[in-house]
DNA sequence: CGGCTTGGTTCATTATTTGAACCATCGGTA
DNA sequence: TACCGATGGTTCAAATAATGAACCAAGCCG
């Protein structure tokens, strides 16, 4: 791993719950060396990535962010462009759907709505960076991805977040055989105990899965009924998704829609 | 200069007239050489901050950018709470305003607003660093800067943008010295061969300068009357600013702007 | 096909990052 | 006042990672 690498991953320390680290957070949170810390946080601040509170002395994201998002989202707009789109489903199925971008071998939110529709409610944090091997999006990534690369995750380490996270890399491969199958991936509390969601695989201009788009539901509401209700709506939402990044649908993905979105005729098994 | 600031300073390089990137422009841009640029590229891509597109293999900012600014910007709405007050100076004044802060040794933007109120414009890149010898909020910010930090400025390289732009630093230094007697930087012509701007500090928690709040104007309809007859809006939004990000006005420079921004009572001179 | 441009890679050389030990400062406490 | 422990920050020899000249590959154009 590059220096570069090292300080950028400083950045990801941070989120709503905490917008402010001091040296020693980091230096616990990453277990590097106090100086190596103080030093990329320095260079940090100088380029405007982050800002040092003068008195407290602790860091916090600092305001280039703010110009460079704003250039990006002036030149090419994707959050505003599938916003309304995540925001549409959201109302739809009257439950917290997402959109998350690969980033390295962990998932970045891009944007989220939340329905407001029950008194309980899935909570997302957009700061919070999401694990691969278990998150339902995730498994829409990893499902379709170039096979090195799926690999290369499994390879690696597959902390479990709760009792029922897939670790087994056996297992996960047969997860993703299935999410292949249906074209949609489906995660039962593997993220969050409470939690079960579903998500669609997002394309890129060439074909490659670049993210995904997901439904989380408080495990109570997720029936399997519920669960198959949501498919069309999904699915529908994905292929938006996928067009409004400039995107482009895989044919053989775009059949499979068709016919898992419909809801099954015959749980026995047809021919 | 470390590895991560060489990084980091090509994100500088985007701007709204030019939102993507090749690896030879970079290598043009920078100087340095190409396999450089390149891992730092794939380094910055791979922790979100670019990202490449897939068919022209040109560099854009990447969608990490989002997540970080909106945790910033949720957790201290540093923007938010500014906009507003630089849109009404923009409006009572009806020329373009903004607010840039401090970044290494240039500044970056933070908001402008557009008032829309004349044929003629200045027009404003957000995405553009500026250089501090150069400009109205430069100079504010160099005159109540750290004696160390000037120095170390006017002693570095000081291009002249435009015939007008003072590169002398005995000049400057002279220059500096009327904006500490006013507490308002004026620069005719000094960043663009058809504006004249007039810039206020903006002073961080401690009482530190981190950025200034300047109006520009086309050159043309820049009048001394008309400068002056801006003062009293400039230093009052400033003022505003400065309570708005959480910062502290030094008492020596609140009482240099209750009288400097009463219009000038006698120009033949008073004891 | 050959020449030109652009993106990307390799590997010996070189400069930069690294970290243990050290210093400074703050807040609390006897 | 002196002392203590925490926290942020700095130094300099040792080690590692960044560098760039030369090279490869793919697309484009006549």
């Amino acid at each position: 791993m590059g220096t570069i690498t090292k300080a950028l991953e400083l950045l990801n320390h941070f989120s709503r719950a905490q917008p402010a680290l001091g040296l020693g957070d980091f230096v616990r949170l990453t277990g590097r060396d106090k100086a190596t810390v103080h030093r990329h946080l320095v260079e940090l601040e100088r380029n405007g990535l982050l800002e040092q509170d003068p008195h407290s002395r602790a860091y916090r994201l600092g305001p280039a962010l703010l110009r460079l998002s704003g250039v990006r989202e002036a030149t090419f707009p994707m959050r505003s462009a599938v916003r309304p789109i995540v925001q549409a489903l959201s109302r739809t199925v009257g439950e917290l759907a997402h959109v998350s971008l690969v980033q390295g071998d962990l998932l970045s939110p891009l944007v989220h709505a939340d329905p407001l529709a029950h008194g309980v409610q899935v909570h997302f944090d957009e700061a919070e960076l999401l694990p691969l091997h278990a998150t339902a999006s995730g498994l829409a990534v990893l499902a379709f991805a170039k096979p090195a690369f799926t690999d290369a995750v499994l390879a690696g380490p597959l902390p479990a977040l709760t009792g029922q996270t897939p670790t087994d890399p056996a297992r996960l491969r047969a997860l993703l055989a299935e999410v292949r199958d249906t074209g949609i991936a489906l995660l039962d509390r593997g993220f969050d105990a409470e939690v079960t969601s579903q998500g669609a695989p997002v394309f890129g201009a060439s074909g490659q899965v670049i993210g995904a788009l997901s439904i989380a539901i408080p495990a109570m509401r997720a029936t399997a009924d519920r669960m198959q209700a949501i498919r069309p709506a999904l699915c529908d939402a994905a292929v938006r998704v996928t067009h409004a990044v400039g995107g482009h649908l895989p044919e053989a993905h775009a059949a499979k829609w068709r016919t898992a979105a419909r809801p099954q005729p015959d749980p026995g098994g047809t021919p």
